[in-house]
DNA sequence: GAAAGTCACCAAAACGTTTCGGATACATCA
DNA sequence: TGATGTATCCGAAACGTTTTGGTGACTTTC
């Protein structure tokens, strides 16, 4: 039997209004009984039962996390981790609780967001590694519970998202190719279902405008960003292409494939080819040779998608926030 | 507004208790008035308030899933989400939610274990990653809260555990070494203050044991699981012992920082040193050469947990459940 | 034909909070 | 003096369920 509100009340010869007051310090209780009050609770070992709480403010200080069926045997989510731990460090200070979903497309037809949302009574949620054509997708664009998106972009009156400029990043990989003396350069990106594919190929585009490289549709190919998806773009995209001399790719684990059929191919990175990925993930500086990428600050995002979740539920406007990028430079990639 | 109980009564003429019964499956209700009740809650899109049921039933249908600090920026833990997704499906079917507590110690006097559960009002928990000194260690020894513990041996009333085999997997490797024809063979072991070192020390004394090679204190030696533990316990074991030909490794992430080490001393593995590892991880299989291991089944370890908690709460008897883990051969052990 | 059993239903309490609308006692003001 | 203000407290309703202990009406049993 844990001890309740009523029990203080009746220890401190007082209301339950009048507990209940003070122990979440309102007004109208005298300073003399609230510490009377307060040292009651703290000998009873009292802590307020959010059940009932919840149940009578409609809010359960609990967020969802929404993750699609990304976490499943044999196609682990990269740096799913990294994303957490930013997302739990973000809601720790403000004591929101996080719970997590992970929807197999199976059941979305079944649960629909919001249903998912409301049965669970959490305040809002966050939502990650959902591909475009997900039905949740458009269920979101118009929802009213506090919600942020990772990589998506949905901007409504309750709903914000977070992500890194693709189209930048994209943009200084490619040029740092083309410094490097890369003129025939491919692009292996990711596939058409991820809104970061549009904005990377954007950004590829751009380097090669502004350095006067004429765009070759050919030279850039689509795939899911598995390894293996990079390591059978990199044979057909060679084969075909034998003049290419760099490509760039819109995953580490892709880029990671390209090597591999790099060497099975008897070519040397980065002295045949140079490869250069994205996000920077743990592995890309374990494997040899270790691989020039784009950093993406996952901790960071997961952060301020928190941070900015809780902004939200508070009552504050929702927005576009984008977390800094960075270009690391290892082995993979080479002047010719 | 969403619709409740009430509303269903109020359209289908009949009492909330009626509703309830109703919708529950219990007796005492007419099959008609059965259906009539559930077609309107259908109509009406109804979806009970899991709050206000968790408030009378004292029940949530949560577990809590615990783990340390081992989320944290720079030392993710390399196989939780093979764990987590264990988790998750095994949750699935019951329909039980998973709310995620990442404690650090310091906040962990402050939020002991039960205060942890009863908060949240979580009907169970799963633990994970912790060490053998954590607080919670001695409280969960005695708790009556639904728990079970992942690699740590705890049993009563109420808390069991699952984790692999850990002395006959050190044996099998132990033993396999022996076979390819190695007398001296090392052990980097994890800390102390994990059971399964001392389990995993016990397989190798085990297996040298069987086979009459005598075992010397100074061919083992204790660091934490990471790969910078490995990697200086690999250079100073290997300095002081120049015989040594193999190395048996507590965790994949040590047997990778000896590969380094080995390799920065001018050693070729596994021509001139063997190294096995335990866990196999993802990177295992993509490094050069590629890990030789005890493959865990984590996913299956977190399914398992997640099964067992269930029927604990359902009232059945906790107990220690083993998953099966096995031998992988492949590049980075050799015969001599 | 009375007692007992069965079926279908319901009213009200209970779960532990928060909050609304007073109420009391006293001081202050004109 | 009467009105107004202020500080402190309280009773009761409300949140949306489940569950307890009924109550009639109708059947069956002896």
């Amino acid at each position: 039997m844990a001890v309740t509100i009523k029990d203080i009340a009746k220890y401190a010869g007082v209301s339950v209004t009048t507990v209940s007051r003070a122990l979440n310090g309102y007004p109208d209780v005298s300073e003399e009984t609230r510490e009377k009050i307060k040292k009651i609770a703290e000998e009873l070992n009292y802590s307020p039962n959010s059940i009932a709480r919840g149940l009578v403010t409609n809010k359960t200080h609990t967020v969802g996390l929404v993750v699609s069926e990304l976490i499943k045997p044999g196609a682990y989510h990269p740096f799913f981790l990294e994303i957490l731990a930013g997302i739990k460090a973000g809601l720790r200070k403000d004591k929101y609780d996080l719970i997590l979903y992970t929807v197999d497309p199976a059941s979305q037809d079944v649960t629909p967001y919001e249903k998912l949302c409301n049965d669970r009574k959490v305040d809002g949620a966050i939502v990650e590694g959902l591909k475009l054509s997900d039905p949740y997708i458009e269920e979101i664009k118009n929802t009213d519970i506090p919600t942020v998106l990772i990589d998506i972009p949905i901007l409504n009156d309750k709903v914000g998202y977070v992500s890194s400029d693709n189209v930048q990043a994209a943009f200084e990989a490619t040029s740092y190719l083309i410094k490097l003396g890369h003129k025939n350069i491919g692009f292996i990106n990711g596939h058409n279902d991820a809104a970061v594919s549009f904005e990377r190929l954007e950004g590829y585009k751009k380097a090669l405008y502004k350095n006067n490289i004429p765009y070759k549709d050919e030279y850039v190919v689509f795939d899911d960003f598995t390894q293996d998806g990079g390591y059978n773009c990199f044979r057909k995209m060679i084969f075909e292409n034998p003049e290419i001399t760099a490509v760039f790719h819109a995953s580490d684990l892709m880029a990671i494939g390209s090597l591999k059929a790099a060497q099975d191919l008897g070519m040397r990175v980065p002295d045949d080819i140079s490869i250069v990925g994205f996000d920077d993930i743990e592995l890309s500086s374990l494997i040899t040779p270790d691989l020039t990428t784009i950093r993406q600050e996952n901790y960071k995002i997961g952060y301020m998608a928190a941070r900015h979740l809780v902004s939200i539920i508070k009552g504050e406007k929702p927005k576009h926030i984008v977390v800094p990028h960075r270009l690391v430079i290892r082995q993979s990639a080479k002047k010719i």
